[in-house]
DNA sequence: CATCAGGGCCCTG
DNA sequence: CAGGGCCCTGAT
């Protein structure tokens, strides 16, 4: 475990999302699995944040409503950041947390389907939300391929007290995500024994093409989905699964569905046409019917749907969910 | 105690 | 393009 960091110096902005805007909704997500680099309460979230070589802490507060939005961001820092560092950072947490998001088609095309109007309505002005960078998320990813959730959690959390670092603010102690040179550096076998097993080997080859800078995330932004989608491919242990979220989460693709995988299939299949759990509908035809019910907007649409079911899990028993998540 | 699939992907034939 | 192998875990 690295020395922890306290995070003394604090700078405060405001923040003014495009309406409508869901603070709580858009802030967390209980669908996600628990990571030690963030935590959540009604009307205020904290999370870590690695930018430009910096360690930080951030503080979300609700300081608005659904129709008159505004956040009051505190931002940690070991020492004193310049305005040049504070006002890139907004930016970036601006587009990470989709803060400038223009929400209008999408919400009038679901409030005009009869099927989608009552979920909409009651997660209005929910949006997507990533906190990480490409390289943080591609290491999720990772962990997420072939294991159980829990499975997953304990190699992120076993990742986190290697090579990342505790930082101290506002009362907790969160962990900072590490650069990908930190893993690059290591040998094989060290995150081998960390239990990861055979993904060692893509987290070292993914960490090599960010550490040697092969890969820009900035740049990709800017790229065609096609392009992006191609050059996620080529990193060895990304396959179309992983991409799918990626293109989702990180690039913002809200129209992008990726492959359905057998769970996700289940899931579908009882959410929107109410079928057994073990008599999913096929997964061609789950597609043709997200392109004709959410077209332009597939995924975010599905996303929607998935938080509300999410959600209601986090307040209640929803039965034959459970027996779909494999802890 | 043994077996097996899991919130995939790579590699081989 | 199909199918085996991969690390480790917890469920059975």
């Amino acid at each position: 475990m690295k020395p922890s960091v306290t995070l003394d110096v604090q700078y405060d902005r405001w923040l003014e999302p495009t309406t409508p805007f869901n603070f709580d909704a858009t802030f967390h997500k209980p669908d996600h699995f628990p990571s030690a680099d963030q935590t959540w309460q009604p009307g205020c979230r904290w999370q870590t944040m690695l930018w430009q070589g910096q360690l930080l802490g951030l503080r979300f507060q609700n300081r608005g409503t659904l129709e008159q939005p505004g956040i009051n961001l505190t931002i940690y820092a070991a020492s004193e950041l310049s305005e040049v560092f504070l006002d890139s950072l907004v930016k970036e947490i601006r587009f990470r947390y989709n803060l400038d998001m223009d929400m209008d088609a999408f919400n009038r095309q679901m409030l005009a389907d009869d099927q989608s109007k009552a979920v909409m309505q009651r997660w209005l002005g929910l949006r997507p939300m990533n906190p990480g960078s490409l390289y943080e998320y591609l290491i999720i990813a990772i962990v997420l391929q072939n294991a159980t959730v829990r499975r997953s959690v304990n190699m992120l959390q076993t990742l986190f007290d290697h090579y990342g670092t505790p930082l101290i603010f506002d009362g907790w102690t969160l962990f900072g995500w590490w650069q990908p040179e930190a893993l690059h550096e290591v040998p094989e076998q060290a995150l081998r024994d960390l239990k990861v097993g055979y993904r060692a080997k893509s987290m070292k080859r993914v960490s090599e093409t960010f550490a040697l800078q092969r890969m820009d995330e900035f740049v990709l932004r800017g790229k065609s989905a096609d392009e992006q989608r191609k050059a996620l491919l080529e990193l060895y242990g990304v396959g179309p699964a992983s991409v799918g979220y990626l293109m989702f989460d990180v690039f913002h693709r809200w129209d992008e569905i990726a492959a359905i995988s057998p769970w996700e299939q289940k899931i579908y299949s009882r959410l929107f046409f109410n079928t057994e759990t073990d008599q999913p509908v096929p997964v061609s035809d789950l597609m043709a019917y997200f392109t004709r019910r959410f077209a332009g907007h597939r995924m975010l649409a599905v996303h929607v749907f998935w938080e509300d079911l999410f959600w209601k899990r986090s307040h209640e028993k929803v039965e034959w969910l459970e027996a779909l998540i494999r802890l």
